[in-house]
DNA sequence: CTGGATTAGTTATACGTAAAACCGGGACTC
DNA sequence: GAGTCCCGGTTTTACGTATAACTAATCCAG
């Protein structure tokens, strides 16, 4: 009556083992699930019906201590309200649970104090960390922790952890070029998101690549925040800006192309009769848009899948395979023919 | 050139003891910051120093147990790619950060294996729990723990936790009818969250205690699920079906409000001439869609903030005021006056 | 019936920290 | 000059678990 109630007292393996009338010793093998040749069937059966009744719940605290280890591991993401993170953390959190491993998140990992600094302790209570490299100002305190590492949309060039999870953005943007390049997209713009990251990078560097060989093609860059407002600014540039006006927009994400598309109807411009947009991420925004946004589909949750996994062969002493995913560009109603905005620009 | 360096071995409070020629216990009592007229200054420095020489960090799992609380709390939200919820977790972990309280979230706090029962052995790893009353599959489980709990959103009637922060929801919905009312809308359709949830329950409510003094008002309510085409589809049974059509589409998302303009655009509805949408929540998709969405903003954050902050009051012993946190109805172009639609519904 | 193997446990210890209890030696009080 | 107090530490212990090392009893081969 009172041992299952919210306030019981802590109940220990050794009150367990009182209870069995056996050794505490015998209660963590039986419990640890490793008894088999140790224990007989009935004494096992014994503990586990004591525990059952005590409601014994070992204490994890003293597992670790005892352990060295914690099966926890951190995930380092810029922020939460990006849902491609979000995405990332269910991914990862679901790939842990299979392998009965902790996610926790930065910031806030274990706060140790109200100062930053919240790798300061990680080393006892984390077996490992996963960052993307978005999270650029957390990186040094990472890598102060001296924890194992997986880095997240990082230069597979420049290894700088035990193992990288890439998406394949270079083909992502071939895909994007080539299919623009098909309907006839000569002037294309990039609204680029003005984050130092690699992922960015390589979005710039591919779309350059990728026009070099494509006779007559303008490329104009224009460096954007994160958000919608961000995007709308960037794209108001970029159709308003000398030279030819863009008859495409390439944007970074689908936050930055659902300004893009605010920006055109401010312009009086129709998407995608006189402007086509584009953009990455194929978040459920996506659809949510008229007209739905053709957009590079990025697995974000297998992202985090393959980064928990790698983590965890890491930890394990296993192989580890550095791998870029494939991304897969999903072609909807924001892009079409170039012709039709060829008959030239509306009142603007 | 060694103890900075990733492999280091742990370095233990007793290996700074030694460098700084003290006992262990007063590198904790320096360590703790309880040193105050307990260890001179002298002494107070050479310990920091030596710990700093060596790359010194408490080990966690080890002051949990001996401490017997981990200042760490549990946040169990629904999903965290409904970006409402990782905006109260981006609260939580603020408001947690400032008092040196850590986060982490369900599914997978503490994975004790790969089963389910995230909380078997909550008790020794948290201090206590956040949840959300949409997380309903998990409540379960959290009251086995025992740990001190705070709902959100739960029904302040029924308290099932140790304190309850809420959203006054019902006053939402007053100045969401309040203003379509004023603006002449009489025949008005609910597209509302299939979820059992309190939340969702006292949109429902609130809308017929408000439309009961309006004279000739009509109300019609439509289940739907939580996600755009789940409320697309609502919304077109809620526009084509029997009886007057509505001319106001209360949505008790932003997400099933994205919806409803696309079942209203592919009906050849015009938003917000034909048929006026409001959403709920006020995230950054209502001012992506085009028109910019009229919606209740919640303060998400504000919630994640003010749940911490009870759960802490709760875990030092103070006193927690269970409150209801304000809500704010933002106009902007999904709404307008009724009078633009009574000319007759277009060839549907 | 003896002695190595096997079974079914027990005893003892360590993980790293926090803090209670203790203690030597000066300073101050009376 | 003796008692008291405070300063600046040290010694010791406990938190709850996992497991290495040990042991008592049984079994069976030779």
């Amino acid at each position: 009556m009172r041992e299952r109630g919210a306030a019981a007292a802590r109940v220990t393996s050794r009150d367990v083992a009182h209870a069995a009338g056996v050794s505490q010793a015998t209660v963590s093998l039986v419990m640890g699930g490793k008894w088999r040749g140790r224990v007989s069937e009935r004494t096992a059966e014994a503990v586990r019906s004591a525990a059952r009744d005590l409601g014994y719940r070992p204490n994890l605290a003293a597992r670790n201590l005892r352990l060295g280890r914690t099966r926890t591991a951190l995930l380092v993401v810029p922020a939460l309200t990006n849902e491609f993170f979000a995405r990332v953390y269910t991914g990862a959190a679901r790939a842990a649970a299979e392998h009965g491993v902790g996610v926790v998140l930065y910031p806030s990992p274990e706060g140790t104090g109200p100062a930053r600094d919240p790798f300061a302790s990680a080393r006892a209570t984390l077996d490992g960390v996963i960052a993307s490299s978005m999270a650029a100002e957390a990186l040094a305190d990472i890598r102060e922790g001296g924890l194992p590492l997986v880095m997240l949309d990082s230069d597979p060039e420049r290894p700088e952890a035990a193992a990288t999870v890439n998406l394949d953005i270079a083909d992502g943007i071939r895909q994007v070029t080539d299919h623009l390049l098909a309907l006839g997209h000569r002037h294309l713009a990039h609204i680029a998101a003005d984050i130092d990251s690699w992922t960015f990078r390589v979005r710039a560097r591919a779309l350059a690549d990728a026009l070099r060989g494509a006779a007559g093609a303008t490329l104009r860059t224009e460096p954007a925040g994160l958000d919608v407002d961000a995007g709308r600014q960037a794209a108001e540039r970029a159709l308003t800006g000398p030279g030819p006006r863009p008859t495409a927009l390439i944007c970074d994400s689908d936050v930055l192309a659902a300004g893009a598309c605010k920006a055109a109807r401010r312009l009086g411009l129709r998407v995608p009769d006189d402007v086509s947009v584009t953009g990455f991420d194929d978040l459920p925004l996506a659809t949510a848009l008229e007209p739905e946004l053709t957009t590079v589909r990025l697995p974000a949750e297998a992202v985090g899948e393959a980064g928990m996994r790698a983590l965890i062969a890491v930890l394990d002493g296993g192989p580890v395979a550095t791998r870029a995913l494939p991304v897969e560009l999903v072609v909807r109603a924001s892009t079409a023919d170039a012709g039709r905005a060829v008959s030239g620009p509306p009142g603007v």
